[in-house]
DNA sequence: TCTGGGGTCCTAGGACCC
DNA sequence: TCTGGGGTCCTAGGACCC
């Protein structure tokens, strides 16, 4: 569904730049139409031919845009799905931010909402006329930011493409999980998510990541560099396994864990001197993928006994 | 307000190098 | 052998976003 509400923006204009599963931007500076007249009918186009709401903002920046969307998205009839469109116009962007609360602002979390709050600063109003000086002493480099953005100003532009920074799947269990060899077919289920997803990017990485949470809550995460990158699941497996084994006590309870890969690049596969324990392993997985790509993931797994490098 | 499953960016300290 | 300055990379955690 994501995929086809996408296609629809793009039908207005190439400059889309999504950003989550729900959510973009399009640049339709260069239409001749109104902007009302655009934004509804893509609406309708949305609702009718995919039977989905959905809310747009309009406005001269990418953050007035995204505050306009959220405006209009609370304005709703709670009996109803939010489908409203906003539009914020030229020369009404100071009145239309001033008494709304500061954490619809870009970058104000709670955190940083609580902080301001202690300042007696409650509305996006009271932040834009605070000296950007007060700002910095604060809040440090983001100061500045925050002030720009307080009154409004974003220059930032429609980015049609991203690059992946890391790649991570993570899994909360009903229960705590104690059992070592549980949390280990845990674990290597997550790898081979992260392997194939990496495989079907056509991009490797250097960095192997794990995250447990305990049942406290608390949440912890153990990385280490690799000498090179790797796409294949039992690599990934084996290091989050040594990283998972340094940091719990057998037996210890788990609520969360989750592994993930970064410093991604091209897949460089570097010839090994002693001969491709590696390379069998590499290829092995590739029939692994092809074979379950047809006929699904249970078709066939690695078998029980095997060490990291060949079965 | 919290939860869950993804992500990004920033900071700080330490190791290491010139 | 020690000191200082500057830089990079790695690790861990936290704030924030949808």
């Amino acid at each position: 569904m994501s995929e086809k509400v996408m296609e629809r923006l793009c039908d207005l204009s190439p400059l889309v730049e999504q950003i989550s599963i729900d959510e973009a931007f399009v640049d339709i500076s260069d239409l001749r139409e109104d902007a009302m007249t655009v934004a509804r009918r893509v609406q309708g186009r949305i609702n009718d031919e995919l039977g989905l709401p959905c809310s747009i903002g309009i406005a001269k920046n990418k953050l007035l845009a995204k505050i306009a969307t959220e405006v209009g998205k609370k304005s709703a009839r709670k009996s109803e799905p939010p489908n409203a469109v906003t539009i914020v116009p030229p020369g009404s962007e100071a009145s239309f931010l001033n008494p709304l609360p500061v954490d619809m602002l870009w970058g104000v979390g709670p955190k940083t909402a609580a902080k301001l709050v202690q300042y007696g600063i409650k509305t996006i109003g009271e932040l834009a006329r605070r000296p950007p000086a007060d700002l910095m002493r604060w809040f440090g480099e983001n100061g500045l930011d925050l002030s720009r953005h307080a009154r409004g100003l974003d220059d930032s532009l429609v980015v049609t493409e991203h690059e992946v920074k890391s790649i991570s799947q993570e899994t909360t269990f009903i229960q705590d999980i104690s059992d070592d060899k549980a949390l280990a077919a845990t674990l290597r289920e997550l790898s081979s998510q992260v392997g194939r997803r990496l495989r079907q990017a056509g991009i490797a990485g250097t960095t192997v990541r794990i995250k447990l949470r305990w049942p406290d809550f608390t949440t912890l995460t153990r990385q280490v560099t690799l000498a090179q990158s790797t796409d294949q699941d039992e690599e990934v497996y084996a290091t989050a396994l040594s990283l998972l084994n340094k940091v719990r006590a057998r037996g210890k309870a788990v609520r969360l864990i989750g592994v993930g890969v970064s410093g991604l690049g091209p897949p460089l596969r570097q010839l090994e001197l002693w001969g491709s324990e590696t390379e069998k392993s590499r290829k092995l997985q590739a029939v692994l993928d092809k074979l379950q790509a047809k006929f699904g993931k249970k078709v066939i797994r690695r078998g029980k006994n095997n060490n990291h490098k060949g079965e």
